[in-house]
Formats: C-alpha cells, structure tokens, sequence
DNA sequence: TGCAAGAACATGTATATACAAGTTATAATA
DNA sequence: TATTATAACTTGTATATACATGTTCTTGCA
C-alpha cells in the first residue's frame, strides 16, 4: 500500500526543512491541505500529528500550526538513529575503528535479555569513533543471535543499522535508553583520547523489533566535553 | 467536554500500572474494548497510541498490544514532569531549599527568548534540592514575567508548576531539552554536596505554552553519580 | 496423519459526516 | 466611532463504514 500519511508527512518534513515555512509561521490548514495532496481531513490530520509528535509543529486550537523551529541546526539524538545517519546529517568527518568483533557466551545482567533457548552466545563489537581527528566515542554492541546470525567485519565498519534492516530485513520498533555519567574504564582510556577526564557520558540503550522482542543492547560511552543530548518532550495534560 | 479517549487512556494506564496485564501478555483487542468501554474502535485506537507513545504497549498487527513493562520501576525523567511529582511518583523523603527568588534584567543569549516588549525583567529561582540527607540538584529556573506576573517563596518551597498550571491557568506544551556534562561553577560547589566530584550533569530545558510561547528556561544540574535520565524512543520508519 | 485452504480475528489505512469549541474578521447596532 | 453580535474559519472529538493486510486456528482434503 501507498501509505498516504507517511508520504505527505516525509513531503511536510521535507518543506519544513528548506524553510518553505519560516519559523513561528503558520503552514497551511488542514482543509486547505487536503484540498492540495487530494485527500480527506483525516489523513493530513494523521500527518500532522506525526509532525507535533517529532517537534515540527505545534498545533494551536483554532488558530492553525505553527512551525517550531527548535530542531533546525540541532544534534538528533534523541529518537533511534546510527552513527552513521547522523554523522551524514550533520556532515561530519567520521572515522570507525573496530576494535572487536566476537561471538561469546557473556553471563551479564544487561546482555541476559538477548539469550533465548539454543543461542547463548551473543555479538560483541567494540567500536572507537573518531571525529575531527580525536577518539572520543567508544561503542559497545551486543547483538542476540537468534535475530543476527552472521556479523562481518565489514558490515561493522560501514552501518550495522544498514546491515539489519535492508539486508536482514529486520524491522526496528522501539528502544529504552539510559543516561548516566561515570567514571571511565580501562578500555575507556585505552581506546579513548580522554585527555584526563575523569568521567565519561554513558547511553545505555536496549533495543527492541516491532514484534517486542529484545535483539540489541548497546553502551555508547562518550567524553563528557563533547557530549551533547537532546530530547523533545510533551507534556501529557490530564 | 469528556474526553473519551482520554479516560480510556488513564483509565488503561493505572490498570497496567497496578498489573492487570503482566509484562509480555496482550491486553484486549481493539474490538473487545470498543465493546467494554461501549465506544467506537477509532476512540479505543486514540487510547492505545497515546499508550504506544508513551512506552506502555507495542502493537503489533495482525496479534494484538502487549505490555512492555519497561518503564515500570524507573525514573521517569523524560517528559515534561516537576521535581514534586518526581519525588511523589518514587516516594522519595525530599527537601527543597530556596537559595534565591528575584526579579532582575539578566543579558544572557538563553534567556533573551524570554523577554517580550514591555516586561525586560524575567524572574530568577535558584533551588537546591535534597533527597536523602544530601543536596544533589541545583535548579535554576527563569520564567518571563509576561506569563508569570507573581511568584512568592512559598510558591517556590512547594511546587511552581503546580502554581503555574492550576492557580495561573498556564498550559504547558512543550519542552527542548538538552543534556550535557560540565564542570561545576563556584555556585554548585558552594550549594551542592559534590564530594570533589569534577563534573555535573546538566539538564537545560526550554519550555514552551500550548500556544507555541516560550515561558521558561531552566537547568537542572546533577551530581554526576546521582545523575539518571531516561528516555523511551521509537523508530520512525520511511 | 499431514498439509493446505479458508475462516475468523487482529491491526492498519482511507474516507465521510456531524458536531464541539476556540479564534478572527466582518457587519450591524447604539 | 466604539462596541457587540455574528459569521466564517480553525482544530478537536466521536462515530461509521469499507477494505487492506498480517496472524491464528479450524476444517477438510489427499
């Protein structure tokens, strides 16, 4: 199927984007946009509400939806997004060290979520990202077997996310992630430029599929000058 | 107006919460509730995508929702919540100690959006709060005067945003939130109990009415080993 | 018995209608 | 002119229908 929602919203996005609406301007109306995409009320209204869910928009009762303009030259963290996606949108130069690659049966409180009967062994990669010359992410995947069978070298270097979801067909759903600061490890400074600093910025993320199912989990450990997070948040009404 | 989806959506969260449905275990199809809440299916379906927003269920075609259960015992720091309703939620002994409440024209690029023709002063609030004997949190807040007119100590002890949304009829929209890690000012030593920690967590908000205006700037700053955030995300697909 | 087709049921998408409720511009009135 | 009432437009809620698409169980056939 089509999927009209989805295409006008990406289309929205898009515009929104290359400032066709300037920010704290109103786009059009709802019944002027189904005029234009030829479509009921409804489904612009399933667009729009895609928009003010990923702070695009914000839409005020009889008035109309203004555009907010709050993510524009911002760092997309938030949300489920590769290395790789990211450093593409925010056209850095980036640089991928896999430091290792290994199939191992771990006995770990984190990693017992991604055993299931007949596959206790997981992957484990470990990757340094360099950007602007300075190692200053570490990496560390695991990955269950049963939804990832074969890992490469390769793959690692270039996008596992690419890997999953075009080859393996694997369909991401939702994550659970945790923020905390601690202090570094011995793998942080070896594999790290931390230039002393004595704590690093740790996301700790389990990763599910759209079926609910635990398939990844994964500490990305940063340094703490160079760490940046940034979330948008609405407030439930009761 | 009544709001059905939205009793139908609380309704469904306190069940969930007092474990009607386990973890992993489905909860009744769309039909089966449009029956037992004697409502349409598309009202059933508003419930359960505020549900599947918030983290509570997955749904999954052609089976039914299932419970995550993920953010069951855990911090809920993502979202818009207040540092009372915080502590209520996870039964925490906490106190608040107000260092400072004025009225002043501060030049500063974060507050500048919030001063509007005619009100140049903003209001300062500087909150130090204590959970278990120790002063872990430094909160300092700025509201424009334009939405906030009057604010006393008193208000400040107790809970501003309960001030703010039911004395002054304020409704909250949105929050940008943005996370880093930074060394502690002379101010956070002198209020916090920092133990010679060398960094602190920041969480710096910008929040912003229903109506798309900013009122408030803040930044919580952490002590780094009483620091949590979590966040629920989900993959938007294309 | 084993497999396959199909029925029954689950969620997803698209459309239509009706009315509620907030905002703004217009027009009528004092 | 100034104020007020109204009309026109905005988004929000509730409902109904139809069909698409994925999953599971049952039934019937080989």
């Amino acid at each position: 199927m089509q999927k009209k929602y989805l295409n006008i919203y990406h289309d929205l996005v898009k515009k929104i984007e290359m400032n066709v609406w300037p920010a704290a301007t109103k786009i059009p109306s709802e019944n002027e946009l189904s005029k234009i995409y030829a479509t009921s009320r409804e489904t612009i209204r399933k667009a729009l509400n895609l928009l003010s869910q990923s702070g695009y928009i914000q839409k005020i009762r009889g008035k109309g939806s203004v555009i907010i303009g709050v993510n524009k030259f911002d760092f997309p963290v938030s949300g489920i997004i590769s290395f790789k996606e990211l450093t593409a949108n925010l056209n850095l130069k980036a640089k991928t060290w896999v430091e290792e690659l290994s199939l191992k049966d771990i006995d770990d409180e984190e990693i017992a979520g991604l055993k299931e009967p007949g596959h206790d062994n997981v992957w484990k990669v470990v990757r340094a990202r360099e950007i602007s010359g300075e190692k200053i992410i570490l990496d560390k995947d695991y990955f269950s077997t049963k939804y990832v069978p074969s890992l490469s070298q390769k793959v690692c270097e270039d996008s596992i996310y690419d890997y999953l979801e075009n080859e393996l067909e694997l369909v991401i759903g939702f994550a659970r992630k945790e923020i905390v600061v601690e202090e570094p490890t011995e793998e942080d400074r070896q594999l790290l430029d931390l230039e002393g600093f004595s704590n690093v910025a740790v996301i700790k993320s389990q990763v599910y599929l759209a079926d609910a199912s635990l398939f990844q989990y994964t500490e990305s450990r940063h340094r703490p000058d160079k760490f940046r997070f940034v979330d948008f948040a609405r407030r439930i009404k009761n």
